[in-house]
DNA sequence: TTCCGACAGTGGGGTCGCAAT
DNA sequence: ATTGCGACCCCACTATCGGAA
């Protein structure tokens, strides 16, 4: 199949907003794909390629050669040459990068060129991933839609389950959780409120657990082959040989367990995320410590479409307490707040509430695990917008935040954020924001809008995180805007020191 | 007819590994 | 030794479509 094909599709889906006009255009080629190249043509549908790195990204593109004239690179040749890609490394490599990326654009017609660059940097931005593509799928084989998704959960993608499709009903019903094959873990929702998560997990009794802010992991036992995959089913085993053996002392031959790893404090008060995420802490001495919080796989025995409440039982007969994530079960409001109580006066996230009676959808953010976490909020004043891009191009969109200095004298950039614009504050701000450039002449020309520190606006977060990208030496985590205040002028503005010493810094 | 679940998009800060400087 | 880039960790939120209620 010519690549022309894939990204004639490509503009066919992203010219139309309904989803099922793109999931037709995409069934499509997929009909169409040859057995020897049906992965490619899924992969490259859902606009990400089969290589899980390749080493180049927007910056090692360059500047784009001259076109071809007429299509004639094939999906196997595109294929191939991000293989090549993949495989370097070295000395030179980033000119030999640059020298094969300059190569395969230089064979590729101008739209196939933008098409290039879009998957070459994740964005292909065609209102379709790879959801669409498994409708797409369902579609061009006559498989049950159920059935494509489920298998593709439990394959850990689309793309190993493709051919299955084609061939059947059946084949995708073999498709099951293996142990050493890692499959997309549970996500789950959110809620304002304890009482709201309760009602929106399924009411009556629910289990509520600890939400422990660390790394998710998802550890697979074979006898002494153990496994640990991330959230992105990235394989960290090597980065965690504290959990290997935990995981290999425990008292069965094969298993499949879900759980958060963290760096823990030597009071057992868990460390800053960073610390987590960070070798240094691991070289410092620090042990990262697994909770498990459920058991997808024991012994020949798949879990997975067991309610809740028969896996944790299960878990608990295999794991000891010291590395279970700390739960309770209840159907009382009351005793739930008091739970989420203790668990943030132990320095944890918030909590996470679970339907004891559903079983565990891989893959999905459903309504069966629910989590709460507190919301902070800080009044801060814009120092400075950048115009946005996609959907937001032509509005100002992500905006920079400051708190009061200490010594009073002008603020302190402590973030930006982008999140929580409505269309119509998107249109708001970007009048306002003209209005207080510094140089209102160049408003248009530069990416980032330095504006007069008069704006006012109220940012909800979850915490700040130590920095060093930032002059007060934070940084806030997860901002969002929750209004702009016009009720309170800059010198109203929360100081960097209201800011520390509200998260005990 | 209205409601709501699922999706895609729009980006945030921090950390590592690796290659180039 | 430092810097820049790519990839991945954590992630919130809004708009939209289309099926459910």
């Amino acid at each position: 199949m010519l690549l022309a094909r894939i990204v004639e599709t490509s503009q066919t889906v992203a010219a139309t907003r309904s989803r099922k006009a793109k999931v037709a255009a995409l069934a499509v080629p997929l009909a169409e794909a040859g057995p020897g190249e049906l992965e490619v043509v899924v992969a490259y549908l859902g606009g990400s390629l089969l290589q899980r790195r390749t080493g180049v990204g927007w910056r090692g593109l360059g500047s784009p050669p001259e076109p071809a004239d007429e299509p004639s690179l094939t999906v196997h040749e595109v294929h191939a040459a991000f293989e090549h890609l993949a495989g370097l490394s070295g000395s030179g490599s980033q000119a030999a990068r640059a020298a094969a990326v300059q190569d395969l654009l230089g064979r590729a017609t101008a739209e196939e060129q933008v098409w290039l660059r879009g998957v070459i940097t994740g964005n292909v931005r065609q209102g379709a991933l790879d959801a669409l593509v498994q409708e797409g799928l369902a579609a061009a084989s006559g498989a049950p839609l159920s059935a494509v998704r489920r298998a593709a959960m439990l394959a850990g993608g689309t793309v190993p389950i493709a051919r299955a499709a084609f061939s059947g009903e059946s084949a995708l019903a073999e498709v099951c959780l293996e142990v050493g094959r890692p499959v997309l873990p549970m996500l789950a929702s959110s809620a304002p409120d304890v009482g709201a998560a309760m009602a929106k997990a399924g009411g009556g009794a629910v289990s509520i657990d600890t939400k422990l802010d660390g790394i998710r992991i998802q550890v697979h036992k074979d006898g002494d082959d153990v496994v640990i995959a991330t959230r992105s089913l990235d394989v960290i085993t090597d980065r965690l040989p504290e959990v290997v053996d935990i995981v290999r002392a425990l008292p069965a031959s094969r298993l499949v367990l879900d759980g958060e790893a963290l760096a823990l404090a030597d009071d057992g008060r868990p460390r800053p995320f960073q610390e987590t995420a960070s070798r240094t802490a691991m070289g410092a001495g620090v042990t990262v410590t697994p909770y498990f919080f459920d058991l997808l796989h024991l012994d020949g025995t798949n879990l997975l479409d067991r309610p809740g409440a028969e896996r944790w039982a299960a878990l608990a007969d295999l794991v000891p307490a010291e590395h279970r994530t700390p739960s309770v079960t209840t159907s009382d409001v009351a005793e739930a707040e008091s739970f989420v109580r203790t668990a943030l006066d132990l320095g944890h996230e918030g909590v996470v509430v679970k339907s004891v009676s559903a079983p565990y959808d891989a893959g999905r953010r459903g309504s069966a695990w629910v989590k709460v976490k507190p919301v902070h909020t800080l009044d801060l004043v814009v120092l400075a917008v950048e115009w946005g891009s996609g959907r937001r191009e032509g509005w100002l969109s992500n905006i920079h935040l400051g708190a009061r200095a200490d010594d009073g004298d002008g603020f302190v950039m402590l973030g930006k954020t982008f999140k929580g614009m409505t269309d119509e504050m998107l249109a708001w701000q970007t009048g306002r924001f003209t209005e207080l450039a510094l140089e209102p002449a160049e408003v248009k020309a530069h990416h980032v809008v330095p504006v007069r520190p008069e704006q006012v606006v109220e940012i909800a977060l979850d915490g700040i995180q130590r920095s060093t990208r930032y002059p007060g030496g934070i940084a806030l985590r997860f901002a969002r805007v929750v209004r702009y205040r016009d009720d309170k002028s800059p010198d109203e503005a929360d100081t960097l020191a209201t800011v520390k010493e509200m998260f005990g810094g």
